[in-house]
DNA sequence: ATCTATGCCTGGTGGC
DNA sequence: TGCCACCAGGCATAGA
């Protein structure tokens, strides 16, 4: 599933192909996938060109001319460039033809993912948007206020740190990595954490975070960022789908639990629950 | 105000 | 082999 660094990864991806280009026309075969109407928002995006694309948490930004469409992969969306139509998956849900003839696909399974076209200046007004907490590799990131959310929260840290308002950018691989890193059973209460623990699970989110960007993000499951190209993040994971593989410090097995609802792999002598 | 449960979706898997 | 229940999970929303 696409996380900061594979959302970056795509973001980084795409840029070479769409900078520059206009939206010459949409096709739509589940148009679900967009908020809007659908014909309202032909008639917006169409002539409009690609300047350039962000990426704040795990949503894009494609900046066009007069507004940004915002685009989120949810669990399995990516996006794809083609040079033609023929042979559509029945996994392309939406397709943008471009000025150079070429194609913007976008591909998505479970159908989860989402876009949304706003005037360009009123995208952070989005409750989606505006909600969102630190990025989750932003040295400049208050410590102070991040400590403050864990402190208040009577929820497991894992779950506070899949909270998209309290960091951004983090899902169910990265977080397991980070508790594992950080020595840190995921169902420990958020609030018995000490701010020198908070505080180093934030500086080993980032550590992490930056390094699964230079490799190009993860694949696992049937996740590939874009283009078919792989990450090669999976490679460097300690826990996480690892169950029943020695852990790489103590040897101990790797097991999984459900917390909070999602699968969760920890090992349980590295990441021992506080006494109390 | 906080927190948890549910729905959105489909492909893969395991049981029979 | 085929059928079916069940699981995966980010986020919005409803409900406790």
């Amino acid at each position: 599933m696409p996380e900061l660094p594979e959302v970056e990864t795509v973001k980084e991806t795409l840029k070479n192909f769409l900078i520059g280009q206009k939206i010459r026309k949409v096709i739509a075969p589940y148009p679900n996938i967009i908020k809007d109407d659908l014909d309202s928002f032909k008639d917006k995006i169409i002539g409009q060109q690609f300047n350039d694309i962000l990426r704040y948490g795990k949503y894009l930004l494609f900046q066009l001319d007069d507004y940004v469409l915002v685009s989120h992969l949810r669990m399995e969306g990516k996006y794809f460039i083609r040079n033609s139509l023929k042979e559509l998956s029945k996994h392309e849900h939406v397709i943008f033809e471009l000025d150079n003839g070429k194609f913007l696909s976008y591909h998505d399974v479970r159908k989860f993912g989402t876009m949304e076209l706003v005037f360009k200046g009123t995208e952070f007004q989005l409750e989606s948007l505006s909600k969102l907490g630190f990025e989750a590799n932003d040295e400049n990131a208050d410590i102070n206020i991040i400590y403050e959310k864990f402190r208040k929260a009577n929820r497991p840290v894992k779950t506070v740190l899949l909270d998209q308002t309290v960091i951004t950018g983090l899902g169910n691989i990265y977080v397991d990595e980070t508790l594992f890193l950080t020595k840190i059973h995921p169902q420990e209460i958020a609030s018995h954490l000490s701010f020198d623990e908070v505080s180093n699970l934030i500086k080993n989110a980032r550590t992490i975070l930056n390094k699964a960007i230079a490799l190009g993000g993860t694949t696992i499951r049937t996740y590939q960022s874009s283009l078919g190209v792989d990450g090669r993040f999976q490679n460097e994971l300690n826990v996480h789908t690892l169950v029943g593989k020695p852990c790489p410090v103590c040897s101990t097995e790797i097991i999984k639990i459900k917390v909070g609802g999602r699968g969760t792999y920890l090992c349980p002598n590295c990441q021992k629950r506080k006494e109390l």
